[in-house]
DNA sequence: TTCGAGTTGAATGT
DNA sequence: ACATTCAACTCGAA
């Protein structure tokens, strides 16, 4: 046991050196300490067992191995590295607190539910060895419980609430990269220690458990410092940035119309408050677009949503989930597995699903697309199946975001203009009436042309045969009719949305005659039945008998 | 209670 | 490129 007392800043998300309030906090430690008392480690804890319960793809794993091998390298510039310690946090720090004989644990706020149980048995180990802990803020812009308790404690449900609460908060600075991270502390100067260093080195992708055949080509390689170049990149654009409306950016082009900056966020590569920042300083005096559609719109919706999931702990759920619509949605592995797989007979889905699948990012309206197919639109499967899609595959994948992000495409939360139906048909089309994009992603069709590429059913079987694929053959047929199905699916919404909202009002008159029932006995008052929900009732019983 | 608004629909007009 | 119609949702402000 070494007789330095030891700093430990603990990553989880949080990946880099830049902005990150909480490293910066165990910098100062050590600086302010006597030299040579204190050491500072910077871990991060990978769970082997981790595999066994959250599933999640190749290119995913290997985004977080180059961001890990990143941060090692950017803590070596620093004159560290980073201490990679293999087990279960909450197994591993009480051996870590002894072993290294810690003083002070830092680490970044996260609000993932799993996230929180964890660091309070965390937080518990170190308060019964009277280790002190620093927690900072700094995943988000604003903090969602900031903003909860502005709002009453009540959840902001339209994005616009959001931001009339944001903007009576003051955005923070990014903090400054610390200059050094170990001032005349050197730990591996312990010989007995210095031989054992190697276990703490980042894992490969063999020990993450990726063979190398099963991924696809790296089109976005973790790490801050790919994260802080794409993000210079994008801001010397600054007309496209100042012009930038995600409405009008294509889900179908080839390379990317958008920045493709979600990763690095996610794993905070790239702080979401420098990235605010430097929009800010492009914006400053210039004509530009606005939220919700404008580049800082887009850090909003994030913001947004971590807000929400922050106040729901079954957000990724619909069960238990009180913004949630309750929907009965069917199950069909068949349907699931043809929509997962890009094989649901439709073109436009089927290339993005081979994308994400491929390359780990899709455009936002092509995420869409796809998910309007899954729930709501035709295959009438739970937005929490596409979830785990997403999880599985997406480089961005973000509990708050993703989950938040289902519930508005299926129409579930967020989001209750049921009736506007993407069609996997015709919305790819606006953007690419060549279809290049399926021929792409799709090669079986690429001699198509673009009559009849997105509608390849259409073709007559001589026609099919001539092109080179043939439909129910070489291609799949169409596991649904989306012009029927979705008509259908419709009037399901609909009866969806009647089915919650009366059991939402049997629910407040059953609360109202309960506490009727207490006044009665408490005061003798006998407050009727409010008249209000009495004729709102009746109204929805009208249109309920006026309809069938 | 009422009413306008809601990041990004589709089909069919002009 | 923009307007209308389709059918009709909830939230939040007034």
């Amino acid at each position: 046991m070494s007789s330095k007392q030891t700093v430990v800043h603990w990553f989880r998300k949080g990946l880099r050196v830049h902005d990150n309030p909480a490293l910066a906090s165990a910098v100062q430690r050590v600086t302010d300490a006597p030299l040579a008392n204190f050491v500072l480690r910077p871990i991060f804890i990978l769970d082997p067992e981790i595999r066994k319960w959250l599933k999640v793809g190749p290119n995913r794993w290997r985004f977080l191995q180059q961001s890990l091998d990143d941060l090692d390298q950017n803590l070596r510039k620093l004159n560290s590295r980073l201490y990679v310690v293999r087990g279960d946090p909450v197994e591993v720090f009480p051996k870590l607190f002894q072993q290294w004989n810690v003083c002070l644990l830092t680490y970044e706020y996260d609000i993932e539910p799993y996230a929180i149980k964890r660091d309070a048995i965390v937080h518990k180990y170190a308060n019964e060895r009277e280790i002190e802990v620093l927690v900072e803020k700094s995943h988000t812009i604003y903090d969602p419980n900031v903003i909860l308790s502005k709002n009453g404690g009540k959840v902001p449900l339209t994005y616009q609430k959001y931001g009339n609460l944001a903007s009576t908060c003051k955005q923070p600075n990014p903090v400054d990269v610390p200059s050094q991270l170990r001032e005349g502390c050197d730990p591996e100067q312990d010989e007995t220690e210095r031989k054992d260093l190697h276990c703490y080195d980042v894992p490969g992708l063999k020990e993450l458990g990726v063979e190398q055949k099963e991924l696809g080509e790296c089109k976005f390689p973790g790490g801050e410092t790919e994260g802080l170049r794409r993000l210079q990149e994008y801001m010397k654009r600054k007309t496209w940035v100042c012009s930038f409306e995600k409405p009008n950016t294509s889900p179908n082009s080839l390379e990317p119309s958008t920045t493709v900056l979600s990763p690095y966020v996610k794993f905070g590569c790239l702080s979401s408050r420098l990235f605010m920042n430097e929009l800010n300083k492009v914006l400053k005096g210039q004509k530009h677009s606005q939220p919700p559609v404008s580049l800082v719109g887009q850090l909003m919706w994030r913001e947004f949503y971590y807000c929400a999931a922050a106040a729901e702990p079954n957000f990724d759920k619909m069960v238990g989930n009180k913004i949630c619509l309750q929907v009965p949605w069917e199950t069909n592995q068949a349907h699931l597995e043809a929509w997962s797989h890009g094989r649901t007979g439709y073109p436009f889905i089927d290339a993005i699903m081979r994308q994400l699948r491929q390359e780990g990012w899709i455009h936002h309206l092509a995420r869409h697309a796809v998910a309007c197919f899954l729930t709501r639109g035709d295959l009438w499967i739970s937005w929490e199946e596409g979830q785990r899609v997403f999880e599985e595959l997406l480089l961005d994948a973000d509990w708050a975001l993703n989950a938040g992000n289902w519930m508005w495409l299926s129409a579930s939360a967020f989001f209750h203009q049921y009736f506007r139906v993407y069609s996997p048909v015709a919305f790819g089309k606006k953007t690419d009436p060549e279809g290049q994009y399926i021929k792409k992603y799709v090669p079986e069709l690429s001699k198509y042309p673009s009559g009849i590429i997105y509608e390849p059913w259409k073709a007559s079987p001589q026609v099919q045969a001539k092109l080179g694929c043939v439909i129910g053959k070489d291609y799949p047929k169409r596991i649904v009719i989306h012009e029927e199905i979705s008509k259908l699916n419709i009037q399901k919404m609909t009866k969806a949305y009647r089915d919650n909202r009366n059991a939402k009002d049997e629910a407040i008159a059953d609360d109202q005659d309960a506490n009727q029932f207490t006044n009665k006995r408490k005061t003798s008052i006998t407050p009727s039945k409010s008249p209000s929900k009495k004729v709102k009732r009746e109204n929805t019983m009208d249109r309920y008998l006026k309809r069938e």
